[in-house]
DNA sequence: TCATTTATGCTCTTTATGAGCAGAATGGAG
DNA sequence: CTCCATTCTGCTCATAAAGAGCATAAATGA
């Protein structure tokens, strides 16, 4: 992220009618300039373009983003001329982290700001439906806890009036994360929905890692996306078995117990099944 | 569809910045002043803005489409007012249809045209990569039939040369299909992969489905969505079993047949499970 | 009455998934 | 040198889902 009025911002540049052929042509011109981190997968995500989304905005005057999902690898380090800088994603959003259970007590306290939120509602009918909508993205009334809809939790946050984004308080930042720029909280909020979604029916996580690494490591990231940890001995055993990785022979170890074999991304598997990916658990 | 310059194109209007607040309304505003249908589930699913998507654009100029998924119950009819009418969009993307076998000709006639394109390549490498790409769409050398893949087989089209749309002949529109105006076509495609992966893990199919229905009638839009035929026995359990529909008791006696029990989406599946959809055959 | 058509119930096999036990191979502490 | 903590890896078992097909039920029309 870069920094704007104070606030860490995601990389952007305006359009040039003239010198980009392309959006994503664009896209690539400005993530460059800005980062020097050269890009991997790169995707579409969303246009953005309420008409209050800038404050700045003159009136009359409505600014388009149009934002993109880009994977880099193995966390290349930002150019020095460059001004940006990694930021660790669950310290704006923190409640889309699930891998610890160090501080329950957050999702908690979220929990019970939006069960409120849904007592205020007007009618009888609006409590029902704010209820509904709660359940489905906190997990309050038996819904399971479904890593793919950030974007709904955020906004379930925003409109609740939670987040400094919406006029909310929102103190403790272990809880309610740091705010960033405009509405970048959304679009990373998008970005992650979207990308733990894709890690189901896509392997988008190797455009993440090295040439080879350990399934360990491989189940690290894996995990880092999603926010939840999984079953070590079924993660091996099913991107073996998926055929999405092969052994190198070779092994590391720097492990700190026995050491591991070294794998790579078995590219062949693209052709071999149309939605190779890695499950989600308890996601069906 | 609409008609521009004798062409059936997709209803769309401008973004007025003092009257639409969010991009959403500016959709709904257009796409009820063009044809008179009320809308269902509604999704923003692309901004197109290719330098060259549109010839008639005065140059330095750049017009940007940003293109929304809709859907509409069960064949609501446009208003006489407007100039909208239904079109099949098989008849505009006849490849992506596979429930009949009657011309598996004409997919043959693709596949030859588009092994025939990767054999122009020009070095070595990019031979290969057009026939990993022409395989991974087409099938052809053994990788499966994706539906989902729309877009990525329309592009495929495109820059083979093979429709009108980047300057090929396309004779037969039983193979080729009916160009449209601009890059509409384009736009469709990536609306029907869209739908066609959303099925997977959100119930949308019953957005198109009247209140009630019998389980055969279900199948046929699920069918048609996706263009492959399914094992009814096992549709049937899928969705019964999987807790999408419950039996309202009365039938249906138009079915030709033994009168079939008509059922009704149980919208309690949602609260259930995070990733409630149709499975399609072969997608993992 | 019987052939035709569609709906529905059930079985059988194969493959995935969720959970856990147990042994193997390293480094470090004593 | 031994023991132990730590991590990696192989395996089993129960349950669930998916693919394919057989068989029966309930309508219509010749």
């Amino acid at each position: 992220m870069v920094e704007r009025d104070g606030r860490p911002a995601l990389p952007s540049g305006t359009l040039d009618p003239a010198l980009d052929r392309t959006l994503d042509r664009a896209m690539a011109r400005w993530g460059i300039q800005l980062t020097g981190v050269p890009l991997g997968f790169v995707e579409q995500l969303y246009t953005f373009g309420d008409i209050d989304r800038d404050p700045q905005a003159a009136a009359g005057e409505r600014r388009l983003s149009i934002a993109y999902l880009a994977f880099v690898q193995d966390m290349a380090t930002p150019s020095d001329a460059s001004k940006a800088r990694w930021i660790d994603m669950y310290s704006l959003a923190p409640w889309e982290d699930r891998r610890a259970e160090v501080s329950p007590s957050a999702t908690d306290e979220i929990r019970s700001a939006i069960t409120a939120w849904s007592d205020r509602g007007a009618s009888v009918k609006e409590k029902a439906a704010r209820l509904e909508r709660a359940d489905l993205c906190w997990s309050i009334a038996g819904a399971g806890w479904d890593p793919v809809r950030s974007l709904e939790r955020y906004e379930c946050l925003f409109e609740a009036g939670l987040l400094p984004e919406s006029g909310g308080s929102a103190k403790d930042q272990e809880v309610w994360g740091t705010p960033a720029a405009l509405d970048h909280r959304r679009i990373l909020a998008s970005a992650l929905g979207r990308a733990r979604g894709k890690l189901t029916y896509r392997p988008v996580v190797f455009e993440l890692m090295p040439a080879t690494f350990t399934l360990s490591a491989l189940q690290h990231v894996v995990e880092a996306l999603v926010g939840v940890t999984l079953h070590k001995q079924n993660f091996r055993r099913l991107v073996e078995n998926a055929g999405l990785v092969e052994g190198t022979g070779s092994r590391s170890d720097d492990t700190g117990g026995r050491p591991a074999e070294l794998f790579r991304f078995r590219r062949e598997v693209l052709r071999e099944r149309p939605a190779p990916g890695m499950h989600l658990p308890g996601r069906r």
